[in-house]
This record gives C-alpha cells, sequence and structure tokens, in this order.
DNA sequence: ATGGCCACCGAGGGTGGA
C-alpha cells in the first residue's frame, strides 16, 4: 500500500499536475491539503476518470482536505470534535484496515501572534482527538502539511525561533510521536538536505533553501510494515507548481 | 533568504501563506 500526502495550494490550479502525478505513481491513498475550494466545486468526475475515490471537507478561498483513494473509503469523519472552528483541516477515513487521517496544521503565522496562540490551541486539540482515534484504530496514518519542521536537519538554515521552529511548535510534534506516532522519513536512512517546501520568492528551490514541513506518521503495529519513505521533488520542478512537493510512503500488505 | 512569489477575491489592491 502507498500512501502519499500533498499540498497542492489550489486544486483548481493543480488538477492538471495532480492528474498527471496519479497516472505516474500510482499511490493507492492519497491525502491532500490546501484545496482553497468549496466541497460543490470538487473535481470528483475528473479523479473517478483516474481511477480515484475521493471524500473532501472544503471551503471557499482558504484550507480546505481530501483523501483519494483506488480502494474503498469507508467511515469519513471530518474537523476536529470539541474544537469550534470554520477552518476545514481535518478529515478522516478508513482505507483497507488502516485510518487515514489528513491534516493541514495551522501555520501560525509569527511566534506570539494571535495565529500562534491558534495554532498551538489547535495542536492540543488534535493531540486530544489522536489519542482516542488511535484507541479505536490502531492502524493509524496521520497524513498532512503539519507546518512544523521536527529538527534543525528539516530546516535549511540555522533557525531557532522562528515560526516552524519553534520550541512550543516542536514540542507540540514530540506530543504527537508521543502517542506511539513515528516519522515514517526517519525510519530510514535519508540524504541530507530533503525538504518538502520551498518559498516560491528568491529561487529557494533551486538554491535548495527549503523546510522539511510535510510528514506522514505511522502507529506503531503500522510503523514495521514500512519499507521506504521518500520526498517526489518532481512536481515542484513543473511550471505554475504548488509550493510543496510530495511525500510518499509504502506499507507491506503483510501484517 | 525574509520586498522580490503565488493564489485568493473581484475588478484593484488587500490578505494569507510558510
Amino acid at each position: 500500500m502507498k500512501i502519499a500526502t500533498w499540498n497542492v495550494n489550489s486544486l483548481k490550479v493543480r488538477l492538471p499536475h495532480l492528474l498527471d502525478w496519479l497516472a505516474a505513481e500510482a499511490p493507492d491513498v492519497v491525502c491532500l491539503q490546501e484545496l482553497k475550494c468549496e466541497d460543490r466545486v470538487f473535481p470528483h468526475a475528473e479523479l473517478a476518470a483516474a481511477g480515484y475515490h475521493a471524500v473532501c471537507n472544503g471551503q471557499k478561498t482558504y484550507n480546505g482536505v481530501a483523501i483519494l483513494s483506488r480502494h474503498e473509503i469507508t467511515a469519513v469523519h471530518r474537523d476536529l470534535p470539541a474544537f469550534a472552528d470554520d477552518q476545514k483541516r481535518v478529515i478522516a477515513a478508513t482505507v483497507g484496515g488502516v485510518r487515514i487521517v489528513c491534516a493541514y496544521f495551522v501555520n501560525g503565522q509569527a511566534v506570539g501572534s494571535d495565529k500562534y496562540a491558534y495554532k498551538l490551541a489547535w495542536l492540543e486539540a488534535l493531540t486530544a482527538w489522536l489519542a482516542d482515534e488511535l484507541s479505536r484504530h490502531p492502524r493509524l496514518v496521520l497524513a498532512g502539511d503539519f507546518n512544523i519542521a521536527p529538527e534543525d536537519a528539516d530546516v535549511h538554515a540555522d533557525w531557532k525561533e522562528a515560526i516552524l521552529v519553534s520550541p512550543p511548535e516542536r514540542a507540540a510534534f514530540r506530543a504527537l510521536l508521543g502517542l506511539g506516532l513515528a516519522d515514517a522519513f526517519r525510519l530510514f536512512a535519508q540524504p541530507e538536505k530533503i525538504y518538502t517546501w520551498w518559498d516560491y520568492r528568491m529561487m529557494a528551490f533551486r538554491r535548495n533553501f527549503g523546510l522539511r514541513i510535510d510528514h506522514l506518521l505511522l502507529s506503531a503495529p503500522l510503523a514495521p510494515q514500512a519499507t521506504r519513505c521518500w520526498v517526489d521533488k518532481a512536481p515542484r520542478k513543473l511550471e505554475r507548481p504548488s509550493d510543496h512537493a510530495p511525500v510518499l510512503v509504502e506499507l507491506t500488505d503483510a501484517g
């Protein structure tokens, strides 16, 4: 089973890239973030023609998440319970006995801002809900744009207190690991300076000024089934790309 | 690296992203 996550930064703009990429990589499950479209205009027909079922949780202009799957999708859940929020950031569903949680984490804008406080509160609510979700679904993947670079090795420069790397954000990431989740990318030896996001400005992609902020976390029963995890930079090289690259993990069918 | 890009809405520049 091949599971991917990709922040497409507008599904409408990126649909041609997505369809080409689905044909090339044939992932079983794809978690998408930043759809920036309402559910009523979600491109179900185009994705069905490509062989994918889809469930979505979108809104106009901002946010929005979806799960695509070549196999049947069941038990769909939207949003964080017990956390009042108009922003569409979470969708979960079950595919082939695996619970897939797709999340677009809060950016936070700047350390100390109102949005930063919202980020930390949202992270706490996510973690509490995931503990509950894991108790019901031990075989679980948390996939998405975390907007957190967990370690210094995940940042191209020596940042310490900035947004996306600040100690409280990294503590929140470790709290997710504390639920028994493992960062799939770090289960394997990896080259240095592998990132998933590069600013559109300053030729950041060409200079590899990036951050590793998109992640696939595997619950304890799933982690031993992972055979590889990698970032696919190819779509980031195309004309009019998303600023994020997809991340993929492959799980054996055994277990 | 931090003005510099990209996408949004809507009809021009303001907002948000990370």
